[in-house]
DNA sequence: GGATCTAGCGCC
DNA sequence: AAACGGCGCTAAATCC
């Protein structure tokens, strides 16, 4: 990496600022022939749906930036820098979810290829847990220190000189981050991977723009059913004995710690004392194993489970309804996760609970009238990344066959064959298969499976389970022995794709984080080509991309083309799964609803 | 008093 | 020897 003991002077410079719209074509016609546009925008505020854009500033070497003031230009004078950004030029963005969005809401949707630095820093840098913000990017790579306190200038009225040579400094920089990112890409052999982010960047910020409808009706009536809930689950919990551990009951006011608040942790550890139930924590995997014998546990895990429902849900997503649409609009980071996985915050849609109540909070989202809700998932496409990854023998030929692959598992560690394995068995079994692909032990493995599957093993049946797994799927265990040398022989601190993208670790990896990266982020690498994808051919059915949820696209389509449209939707997934697995068959899922129920 | 950390919940 | 990974949000707890 290279340093920069001293840092670089900021550049001056220049620029022309357009405001008026005569000039407008005269000023773009070099821009016309460049074939890369370094472009920032500067607007009234941060949400694309509200706020204005003020200036749009495009750079191309050796040449002024040009500063063009949309305040002062009708949107009628504007088809030169229609044409411009229409054009096949390479356009540079920081952050280009934004501008794109700002720039779509305009009229002016720009057109690909694209190159976001902000992206191409983050596969660069995946796994270290760096800034990725323009200044540090500049700061990073261009030793340059950028001063960017007028980010949030007004940029409503009239504009100050410095604010322009903000703005246009903004533009310049992107073309020299860019030439040293690609560079850096290169050598890192990243660049497969950072194009295919470019790609996927328009997807994510329309899909944002396009948001979700919730159904706020069927959704208050959903949390008054939990509300009611939870008081009762309370009324429940004090008959029960929750109350206050005797030394707090030296309180002044005895009737106000008559009871005591279930979500906090300390006041219901001490409270659980107090009624000798032996336990060092209120951790969930602690009182599971207790709730059997003492029913005031069960009673506080419904209590809390349904609390944080309430809160996390019920009561914080209709806040989230966007007063000029009525849609939830979230956001989403394409490089969220280290894996390459999305992240989605403001409200995060990728953990709305799929069976919390009788209805389900999913069925509450809901298509606009003339619409219905195309939703597709990969079918079990981690295992299957597994089995291409390992090359497990065993794996692949139940894939290759068809064969159900928990059912499977669960013959081969009960003994039974494949018609004798119950339903319980194969529940059994799929715990055990998410749980051992990336070698959680058996101790975890009866937690998990109690937990997560209300699957009751002792910790014997776990331990052979586990034993029987690795000697069934034998690929799969030296897969994991692989990994392990690379690690702890080779001190290797660094792991691929299959696509090639790139984690890295700043101390020593564990081994079930370099196990899980290549089966995350292959999986992550093909939703990503996928609604790349999925952006070109979708206007012509009329359907828009509503969400991802890791292996699972929505859309929402007009009645008219549905057929058709989740034909394509399918194909689209199906072939870019396959750019990765050669030797395991890609099955998708397709359901279409009135909602995201399935 | 506000900022930050932790525990515990949801999802794939 | 033992080890599942990846996220975001809320309320309580704690820090400054």
């Amino acid at each position: 990496m290279t340093t920069f003991p001293h840092s670089i002077p900021i550049p001056v410079v220049e620029y022309e600022l357009i405001t008026n719209p005569s000039r407008l074509s005269e000023v773009l016609l070099p821009l016309l022939k460049a074939r890369v546009l370094a472009i920032d925008t500067e607007t009234t505020g941060l949400d694309p749906l509200s706020d204005r854009i003020r200036l749009i500033q495009i750079a191309i070497p050796k040449h002024p930036v040009v500063i063009i003031d949309l305040a002062a230009i009708s949107i009628h004078k504007l088809s030169p820098l229609k044409q411009l950004l229409n054009n096949n030029a390479v356009k540079v963005f920081q952050n280009g979810k934004f501008d794109w969005q700002v720039l779509e809401i305009a009229g002016l949707r720009p057109k690909g290829p694209f190159f976001d630095v902000m992206l191409a820093s983050q596969v660069l840098r995946s796994g270290l847990k760096k800034d990725h913000d323009l200044k540090s990017l500049a700061l990073e790579f261009l030793g340059i220190k950028l001063d960017k306190s007028l980010q949030s200038s007004n940029f409503a009225g009239k504009l100050s000189t410095s604010q322009l040579e903000y703005a246009a400094l903004d533009a310049f920089i992107l073309l020299k981050l860019r030439a040293r990112l690609i560079s850096k890409l290169r050598n890192a052999r990243l660049l497969e991977t950072a194009k295919m982010e470019f790609a996927a960047m328009p997807a994510v910020a329309e899909m944002e723009l396009n948001g979700m409808l919730l159904d706020v009706q069927e959704w208050h009536l959903l949390s008054e059913e939990l509300n009611q809930k939870k008081q009762t689950t309370l009324a429940e919990l004090v008959k029960a004995g929750l109350k206050p551990a005797p030394s707090a009951q030296l309180s002044l006011f005895p009737e106000i710690t008559e009871t005591i608040n279930p979500r906090s942790s300390t006041q219901v550890l001490n409270a659980l004392h107090a009624l000798n139930i032996p336990i060092q924590s209120t951790s969930k995997s602690e009182l599971i194993p207790l709730a059997r014998q003492y029913p005031i546990i069960q009673l506080l895990l419904n209590y809390r489970k349904l609390a944080s429902l309430c809160s996390n849900f019920a009561e914080a997503l209709p806040k989230h309804i966007h007063p000029i649409t009525g849609r939830i609009h979230p956001s989403y980071r394409q490089c969220g996760a280290r894996s390459g996985r999305f992240s989605c915050k403001k409200p995060n849609l990728q953990n709305v609970p799929r069976n919390c109540t009788a209805k389900g909070m999913r069925t509450c989202f809901i298509s606009a009238p003339g619409y219905q809700i195309i939703k597709a998932d990969y079918s079990q496409i981690e295992l299957r990344i597994v089995a291409e990854i390992s090359g497990d023998r065993r794996m692949l030929d139940a894939y290759s066959k068809g064969e159900d692959l928990h059912t499977l598992t669960a013959s081969l560690i009960t003994g039974k064959t494949l018609e004798e394995v119950t339903s319980e068995d194969r529940r059994i079994a799929k715990s055990v298969n998410f749980g051992l692909i990336y070698g959680m032990g058996a101790a975890k493995l009866q937690a998990y499976a109690e937990e997560k599957y209300d699957v009751l093993l002792t910790f014997e049946e776990a331990k052979q389970f586990r034993i029987r797994f690795f000697q069934a799927y034998s690929g799969v265990k030296r897969w994991h022995e692989r990994i392990r040398r690379t690690v702890y022989v080779k001190d290797i601190k660094q792991i691929r794709t299959i696509g090639g993208r790139r984690r890295r670790w700043s101390k020593k990896p564990r081994l079930s984080e370099l196990l899980n990266h290549p089966v995350q982020g292959t999986s992550a690498d093909m939703l990503k080509v996928a609604i790349a994808r999925l952006f070109k051919v979708l206007p012509k059915t009329g359907a828009k991309l509503i969400g991802v949820v890791h292996d699972e696209i929505l859309l929402e389509c007009p009645q008219t083309t549905l057929k058709r449209t989740s034909h394509i939707l399918k194909k689209v997934m199906v072939e870019a799964g396959e750019l990765y697995l050669q030797q395991v068959p890609v099955e998708v899922e397709v359901t279409i609803s009135s909602s995201w129920a399935s």
